[in-house]
DNA sequence: GCTAGCATGTAAACGGTTACATGATTAG
DNA sequence: CTAATCATGTAACCGTTTACATGCTAGC
């Protein structure tokens, strides 16, 4: 998920680690920035993988600036994991929406696929709240809490499954 | 997170390890079931902390069905994490979805204390998607995808922002 | 002169996933 | 009889958090 933002970053422009951290928290917005224990390892992955490249600005004292690039490996990479994404990242929301956030940059029939399978994903009867098969009634549920729960989490998957709903459509006409 | 939804459900009652997993699994509905690998060194910890006690069932062979039931401290400990939660148990959403399940075993007051934290920061400016300390305007985002994510993070946001001052009120009254 | 923000990195500890290993019980 | 579900656990691996360590630059 984070080396998905990373790689969806740099294609848009190269750009110092600090800088990706910075937009990466913002994307997130809500919780506090990813930490440099993550993000500077996680460089160091894509790196060895040949996904990403630096260059090293001298300047003159201290570490150099290090300057973050995608490589062609590395865009060919985005557009496989964007195209091609595995289940839990349609499955899981928070990962979802960090692939949202660069399906842009797919031809417009591949996003249209990627919509389509989170949709499917959101209808199927497993997807949320279900007691025996049944679509659990919220006045059933006698806390308070459990049932405001359930109460929000429907009302944000009907809101996400009208929003697939139109964008699908607008692709495809 | 996954220790505070091991102690809330051994509040409501002492059960197996293979029950508790099925029940955090549906909790969170979506995702898939928590791991074994992450569910039983999870008990390992709580029994060290001498939080979890554990009575094993002797079956004629195999291992022995292991009962889970909180202790006193435990019970202590549940309520002060419910009272006193993390920051990030505040900030990050799924997190705070957790402690909501089991708010109900707080006393009312605070209850109330704990849902005023949350509206506090999703009425924090810093909250959700500002540029420049202005709301960014969903009609500036030009990337259709980025401005989708903005549209249903601000309506998830209001739809619970909107329960979290009902139920205050209910508390209150 | 100092503080906040810019900037890069490492290491230990922690917790979760995946895979492995085993066996009982129940329903078709 | 056999597959699915109930049931418990370990070990290797992986990525994140937290803490540590360093130094530059701009504004007050």
């Amino acid at each position: 998920m984070l080396s998905l933002a990373i790689l969806g970053f740099l294609a848009e422009e190269s750009m110092h680690a600090y800088e990706l951290r910075r937009r990466i928290s913002d994307l997130m917005g809500h919780s506090r920035p990813i930490s440099d224990g993550a993000l500077h390892p996680a460089l160091t992955r894509l790196r060895a993988s040949g996904l990403v490249e630096r260059v090293g600005q001298t300047r003159g004292s201290g570490p150099p600036r290090q300057v973050m690039s995608l490589t062609d490996a590395g865009r060919t990479e985005l557009l496989r994991r964007l195209a091609e994404p595995e289940e839990t990242e349609i499955t899981n929301g928070s990962s979802f929406f960090t692939l949202l956030a660069f399906l842009g940059r797919l031809p417009e029939g591949d996003q249209a696929r990627v919509l389509r399978r989170r949709l499917d994903f959101l209808e199927a009867p497993a997807s949320f709240f279900y007691r025996d098969g049944e679509p659990q009634r919220a006045e059933d549920v006698e806390d308070r809490y459990r049932r405001g729960m359930l109460l929000l989490a429907r009302a944000s998957s009907r809101a996400e499954r009208a929003w697939l709903r139109e964008t699908i459509a607008e692709l495809e006409s």
